[in-house]
DNA sequence: CGTGATGTTGAGCAGCATCAATTTCGGTGG
DNA sequence: CCACCGAAATTGATGCTGCTCAACATCACG
């Protein structure tokens, strides 16, 4: 932990700052300390894709672990972040030569995997915009509620939602207009409440059950 | 590399072979030796999504690097394989004690992530049934294909498709009829040719400017 | 010649994107 | 405190795309 203390230069940024850009050359690992940062894919017809926000703990651009790499996402504050940037070969460097580095950051990757896989599985798994919205939102708040005990599935889950409707339909793989309906027509069926930036999912198993 | 081969346990498998189904306990990694192995999600309403399919080199259950993890994905054989399965316990020993070997690890699970990302930007920025197959078959050709090389974007790709309508509808998230018609379609238009199981993008540039 | 897997093609319809109008709300300045 | 502004959310109307259902073709295999 001291080496790794070392490693790096550790930066602030404010909300709204770009870390990097879509098919810009990665060559350094960031590793967020604070604040939370958003991954987006961009398509050359305007259209949006938030991959994922990522917490304190998570790796981005991991792409960079390969040499000559490029960007194939960009990453921007969402709020004030402290973010730690390593250049490759030392990243490198490090893991080889502390053991349990190695295995930290192999779980950590795995976990970037997961998340990559499980919006992939959402947006190829439900047809119906219902279904999208349902399990965007279940995922998160099994993530970021918190959490990684087993989630009991019927007790209400509450968290931040940090994303306007607009994001969260580019993260769904819908329009901002869809989301808002579909977020009244939760709310009317009791499913979900909102208030402010506190979204609470009433009945997880319910809202699983009924739009998977 | 000799301790490497010490390693797990290689196994033989004949073609349609499951490795591991979806929400079984996740504890050993598996390598893949020899073959092509497919990977999938599904849902309960009888939906399948079909996240990759893996070649020689590359890692799957992925999962079992955490502790008392479940498989999100079933993995089934698609022609004889050869696969290595590695204990959790056992692999993370490795990495440990094998400074290159952590490098190489962490190069692989970046490539899997890669890929799942490429699958989840498919199937959020296109919203077109044309631009999902048109993305797919292209991602397809660039990584199977083989060359890690810059595609030249005019020339011709030739791979082999190891997949029928319905799974590469599956991939891309489409209905097998709509795959069938768009095939037809890409093929008048000169864009594709398909002969026995052999597949051609006559002009990769094309097809994307048109499709993306 | 039958059977099953795969591919092709058509018709109809639901669902979501799109366009557009309106409302709510938080902030800023007079 | 109010007026004003812009961003975000709401709601309605409309059209198109791709899913579904269905019939049929094709091919490999016994």
């Amino acid at each position: 932990m001291r080496d790794f203390d070392f490693l790096g230069i550790c930066r602030h940024y404010e909300p709204r700052a770009v870390l990097f850009r879509e098919g810009s050359p990665a060559d350094h690992l960031l590793i967020i300390c604070a604040g939370r940062i958003k991954v987006t894919a961009s398509s050359s017809n305007g259209r949006l894709f938030l991959l994922r926000v990522a917490a304190p703990g998570d790796i981005i651009a991991l792409a960079a672990l390969q040499e000559h790499a490029i960007h194939r996402v960009s990453a921007e504050t969402l709020s004030p972040c402290t973010v730690k940037s390593i250049p490759r070969a030392d990243f490198i460097r490090f893991i080889e030569s502390h053991t349990d580095a190695s295995r930290i950051t192999a779980l950590a990757i795995a976990r970037e995997y997961n998340s990559a896989v499980l919006s992939a599985r959402r947006l190829a798994l439900h047809t119906s915009a219902a279904g999208k919205l349902a399990s965007t939102l279940l995922d998160w708040a099994r993530t970021d509620g918190g959490s990684h005990s087993p989630t009991p599935a019927d007790l209400p889950i509450s968290f931040h939602m940090q994303l306007n409707q607009e994001e969260l339909g580019s993260m769904a793989g819908l329009s901002r207009e869809t989301v808002s309906r579909l977020l009244t027509r939760f709310r009317r069926e009791g499913l979900v409440d909102q208030s402010d930036h506190q979204m609470t999912l009433n009945n997880p198993g319910r809202l699983e059950a009924r739009y998977r």
